[in-house]
DNA sequence: GTGAAAGCGCTAACAG
DNA sequence: CTGTTAGCGCTTTCAC
């Protein structure tokens, strides 16, 4: 691997020329510059970005952490913050966390040591360790998707989760349903409490409520989706429809609902959330909400790129809007 | 952000203490050892990770060439490098070239500038650019899922791709199927032709032959699948199985029949190939074939790890085994 | 327009 | 056991 030096030694100037005929050809003469190419090309010479970074204690990489890359829906946000990061020179850390804390903390760590410039979280938890808190706030940090517990004053960019599942409840009231269960995601998690907000805003519009035995929490998984069905197909009183937080568990509550021998959407209907590209192939295909996955990656790459940056963000706290879209898993009553 | 000489200052030591205490503390004295880490607390020093690469001259990142993050089988695959790696001190940089050449080279080139340590390739396009081409020789590469076309001189984790291919077609002939189908991938790729071949054995061993018109190419994407169904059912002799090389296609291609009114598996069995989480919740569950993803992603970086470290790879060309999962998309006559 | 030299933060070789 | 020093590869003053 050939060196700065070694392309000076042959084309007989300095180091510093070199650099500058690399960096602002216009600095040197042009004779010089034709000297330079010249080795550059005979030795091969590829700039060592390792050290570049080094002195100018910029890393160029951005940690992301995601509780699963596996699952469809984190990995098209990933796309979209893969996209503007290379489009601005930045490379992704890839931190599947797998929900274990500490590998959370050790990709988090890299936003201390230099190996990355900032942090975009997807998940809920504030990623650094009880001993990093404090040096922390020194991060670029931005969340995605979700929103840290107990604590609002990281930048976030996410969905209007309260008025996307508002819009969601608020169309199957019209389609006649009268009897609406939920299946959840984790109680804790913020987003899961807007969408149950949501739910509610819809349901006491129409003078209803939401029953107890209709709340039944999943884990955003498809075997949760369908462990969370047969819960509700244990009811002497069925629900109507089946407003589920993702589609992954819309997915499962669907397959749980077909082998009970239910008709979808005769004897029930199913709602999901998110719009990944499978739910326009179930049967029925699944109503939901459109997210905007790509476009959430993207601003929040954009966020953290004016956060590293020293620039002031417009908007700490980005909202995008939810498209509502109907399918076949949902009846007109 | 504090330094070692910080460090060195507060505690009345050199720099060269302070790193030994750190790093391995026997070598100082108990009474010195207390004090470094006394002052490493009292400033907060966290060491700087990209000086400690940057003199080491390894980044201990390694890039993962992906054509699309949010394919489920690549994710998956993805997993597995990524806990091989974090366990052996490695990070992922995250390189979705989303099909582009440019961005391909563009991340290939990182392994030339000691931004990576290494690179895994799960496309199958030699992913350097011309004018790299010369350098690359000396950048540890590992190929998974895929091949490099033209080229096995690079190591390869992959299934046995052409015996899970027969091993499927074999299946569905025993099970009474008389005309069978293929929803392929790209014609250049290496493992479409692996199963292509794998398809002939099977059908050859029956006296069969495969039927030029019951060969159709898709891109592995639901769409193409649904399309290439499309194509199927203009057939006047339509098949009474349908093969298709990824369960993406598989999902399109039965949406395709259910549209037309086919009953699946009555009047048409559909296999897929990856066994992905969703292909055990489409009704009819898809027979298809498991690929271990994760395992072969650990497999790639623990060869692409003796690769960095010098060390012979004991099996250049690894094959993984693959599962016949029998579901009901497909009859039994 | 070009060269010499310092410095980024850390480790390791060499003295003491 | 500990300090001094050199050096990793590059950029960036500061002189000339």
């Amino acid at each position: 691997m050939s060196t700065i030096r070694m392309v000076s030694k042959l084309a007989g100037v300095s180091t510093a020329t070199v650099s500058r005929a690399l960096k602002d050809p216009e600095l040197v003469a042009p004779e010089t510059r034709l000297k330079v190419m010249a080795a550059v090309k005979e030795s091969g010479y590829r700039p060592n970005q390792l050290a570049k970074n080094f002195s100018s204690g910029r890393s160029y990489n951005v940690v992301v952490l995601v509780p699963n890359v596996a699952n469809p829906f984190f990995s098209r946000v990933i796309r979209g913050i893969e996209q503007e990061a290379q489009a601005k020179g930045y490379a992704i850390l890839l931190g599947d966390t797998q929900g274990s804390v500490e590998r959370e903390q050790e990709y988090a760590r890299m936003g201390l040591t230099s190996q990355a410039d900032g942090l975009i979280q997807l998940d809920r938890r504030f990623p650094f360790s009880e001993e990093d808190k404090a040096l922390a706030a020194s991060v670029p940090f931005v969340n995605a998707c979700e929103r840290i517990c107990n604590d609002s004053s990281y930048p976030v960019v996410e969905l209007d989760n309260r008025g996307a599942a508002r819009a969601m409840v608020q169309y199957l009231l019209e389609t006649g349903h009268k009897s609406i269960a939920v299946i959840s995601g984790p109680a804790e998690s913020p987003i899961v409490r807007d969408r149950l907000a949501g739910m509610q805003d819809a349901l006491l519009a129409s003078g209803l409520e939401l029953a107890a035995e209709h709340l039944v929490a999943g884990d955003f998984s498809m075997p949760s989706g369908f462990a969370a069905a047969q819960q509700l197909l244990q009811l002497s009183q069925m629900p109507d429809a089946v407003f589920s937080m993702n589609d992954e568990m819309a997915i499962g509550a669907m397959a749980a609902f077909k082998a009970h021998g239910l008709r979808i959407p005769k004897d029930i209907s199913v709602a999901g959330f998110d719009n990944i590209e499978f739910s326009g192939y179930t049967d029925p295909a699944l109503t939901t909400i459109d997210q905007p996955a790509e476009a959430i990656g993207r601003q929040a790459m954009r966020a953290l790129y004016q956060l590293m940056h020293q620039q002031p963000l417009a908007q700490p706290h980005l909202v995008l809007p939810y498209q509502l879209v109907i399918r076949g898993s949902t009846r007109v009553c």
